[in-house]
DNA sequence: CCGGGTTCTTACCGTTGCGTAACTTACTTC
DNA sequence: GAAGTAAGTTACGCAACGGTAAGAACCCGG
């Protein structure tokens, strides 16, 4: 083969990402080895040392890049329209990340390692649900709900979609407009008729 | 120390299985060593080989085990009432068993590597999802809605009880009772107000 | 064709982790 | 108390992995 030939530091560097985000998403952090990823990219192990210090160091970049792509993606799809329409794109723009970026979902729906021993919470979409809780707090109190249950709501609906965008990348059967209709009309529908204090219907026993 | 005095099989057994699905809990499959596990139980790495022949036999005894009791905790649940009542009473269920069993939560949540390889979906969860989406599609038939929608309610349903669930733990901060209201209305709300053919309010850009 | 910087490789070290072979210690039963 | 069985230990083989030291191959301006 010796297919590969020598490269500027910047295209090595792209390349190393490439091919490393391709080994996390496929076998996670742990069971990526540096030996593969060096392999994948025909080149040997101290190159990926040169540019990015260690496993820790390639991964984070990784991860970084991945956060930003999908914030901004979604941050665009809330930006203007009814709120209703806001859900419903936001589901929209999520699951088509999750189609077109099947490797940046996988990363980011694995629990990193990383961000798990100096946070508390493992999952790196927990920010995303956290956002999401600051902008439902503000329309909470708006409308007359309890701002304090607006986590609940934000974390219900990123879980929501996550779990139904993992499914889906196994599937693949409706489109992706398709799911967003639904998820979003289940999100919009439980939203809208929310009761000001929801209580329990518990059953007699 | 010297703590630990000979046991009978069948409870070291019992024994071994406490203590690794505390280590796997806390670390993950890949994260837990067999050392680690030998040493808290105060016994030699042999001991557990001989019990469950190797780490992945020590592993599928504790999902199993674990699966079995979620399972059967939440088909009591839904065994009863109203189609509403069901919904809220499993949504307890899931989340009491979060409270209660935080090792199993987290072992269940994690993405296990095992049904990973020879399964396509990693989430043990989705076995979770398929039965509901099984019993939705009846519903769902029976109501007038395309049954070939149930899988994705099913599977938002389940991710958003897990993913509130994962943030929970972590904040511990309403009672469960409190966050099942929430999230039984939520989950009902949107299921009793779903459009027949849901449509997406595309924007006009 | 020669010096200087960049890019990359070979070869290795230390550690960790799964799994096993050979042996020892304790308990029970006659 | 000896024989036999159940329970457990020590010590090791072996492979994989993260990381590094030392130097080779390449390229370009002079």
């Amino acid at each position: 083969m010796k297919a590969s030939r020598r490269l500027p530091a910047s295209e090595r560097r792209a390349q190393l990402i490439e091919v490393g985000r391709a080994a996390f998403a496929r076998y996670g952090y742990e069971g990526t080895s540096m030996e593969k990823v060096a392999d994948s990219a025909r080149v040997s192990k101290p190159v990926i040392y040169e540019h990015f210090g260690g496993k820790e160091g390639l991964y984070a970049v990784i991860v970084d890049r991945e956060m930003d792509y999908v914030v901004r993606r979604i941050v665009e799809a809330i930006a203007t329209g009814t709120p209703r329409e806001r859900v419903e794109q936001a589901s929209l723009a999520f699951l088509t990340y999750v189609r077109d970026q099947p490797d940046g979902f996988a990363i980011l729906s694995q629990d990193s390692p990383l961000t798990a021993t100096r946070g508390r919470l493992s999952s790196l979409l927990n920010d995303l649900a956290e956002r999401v809780g600051h902008v439902f707090a503000a329309s909470f109190k708006d409308a007359g709900y309890d701002p304090r249950a607006a986590p609940i709501y934000a974390h219900a609906l990123v879980g929501m979609v996550t779990f139904v965008g993992k499914w889906w990348t196994d599937v693949r059967k409706p489109s992706v407009e398709e799911v967003a209709k639904h998820i979003g009309a289940l999100a919009w529908m439980g939203l809208r008729h929310l009761p000001k204090k929801p209580t329990l219907q518990s059953r007699p026993r």
